[in-house]
DNA sequence: GGGATATGCTGAGGTTACCTCAACATGAGG
DNA sequence: CCTCATGTTGAGGTAACCTCAGCATATCCC
């Protein structure tokens, strides 16, 4: 057997890509670990953490998926009690989700681990190459 | 609203690289749609592509999945005929898993897809980042 | 050569993170 | 006030994984 790390040929930079994106995958939902929560639901604490009180659709919006998927991840957030539903009071059809005190805590502790834990990972590199690396993948991301 | 593409702050290195990734992965998909395989089953065409008959074991070492899911994997594909299951003459527990003639031509226009779907993503690329990108993301891999 | 143990595959059933579709309440325009 | 749009959610579905248990065969050791 060849042993052959990620069985990739040399098809090289996409699967170079995709290596360095499971590790960081894997790494992320480490350091998630402490908190009990899955990644979706730390990236919905984010977007609270960000915007204060805000709709289930407008979550769904910044999550980039359907609002009835919003609804679930907001349920689950419920049931952890990191988050609240209150009445929009200008729309009555509406509902607030805003992050109780707990929840307050638990986004500002993830944020920290995730950026430590970011720096972890990029921070190997030179400053230039990460700068470098930076601007690549800006241009990519278009 | 700010219209902020990636809901992204300033988290930058590893926000921007999952943006990156984010349209590969719709990209890759896209550029599947033609053979209407899952990425999954693609995968799976690949390494059958390269190794030519394995049993389902090592298909599944092959794609980092528990041998169970490789099962599934290969029965899917079973069923789209693109691969055929005969007896290991080694080992009369074991089975091997061949592509067929359909599944060889698959596999092969899948390729040549892929292919020519990451040179249109990096393609845009001076191919000084290219490298460059290529290298920093070598030394992530690790 | 025969019993214990390991290996290879797969049925059954579970999980996560999504999805669509339709119902229901409320809002807004003519 | 009637129609149409909007916001949320129940019901139910999907892809791609997983574990656990069962069965057949292989291997090892006495």
């Amino acid at each position: 057997m060849t042993e052959d790390t990620t069985d990739s040929g040399d098809e090289s930079l996409a699967e170079t890509f995709w290596a360095v994106a499971s590790r960081l995958r894997r790494q992320t939902r480490e350091s998630l670990a402490p908190w009990d929560v899955t990644p979706s639901q730390s990236r919905a604490l984010g977007v609270l953490g960000r915007h204060g009180e805000v709709r289930p659709g407008t979550l769904a919006e910044h999550l980039h998926i359907a609002p009835r998927s919003a609804t679930e991840v907001v349920d689950d957030l419920q049931a952890r009690g990191l988050v609240e539903r209150r009445p929009d009071p200008a729309d009555r059809r509406a509902t607030l989700v805003a992050l109780t005190d707990e929840g307050t805590r638990v986004s500002a502790a993830i944020r920290a681990a995730r950026r430590a834990e970011a720096d972890r990972f990029f921070g190997h590199l030179p400053d230039s190459d990460r700068a470098e690396l930076a601007r690549i993948l800006r241009t990519l991301r278009a």
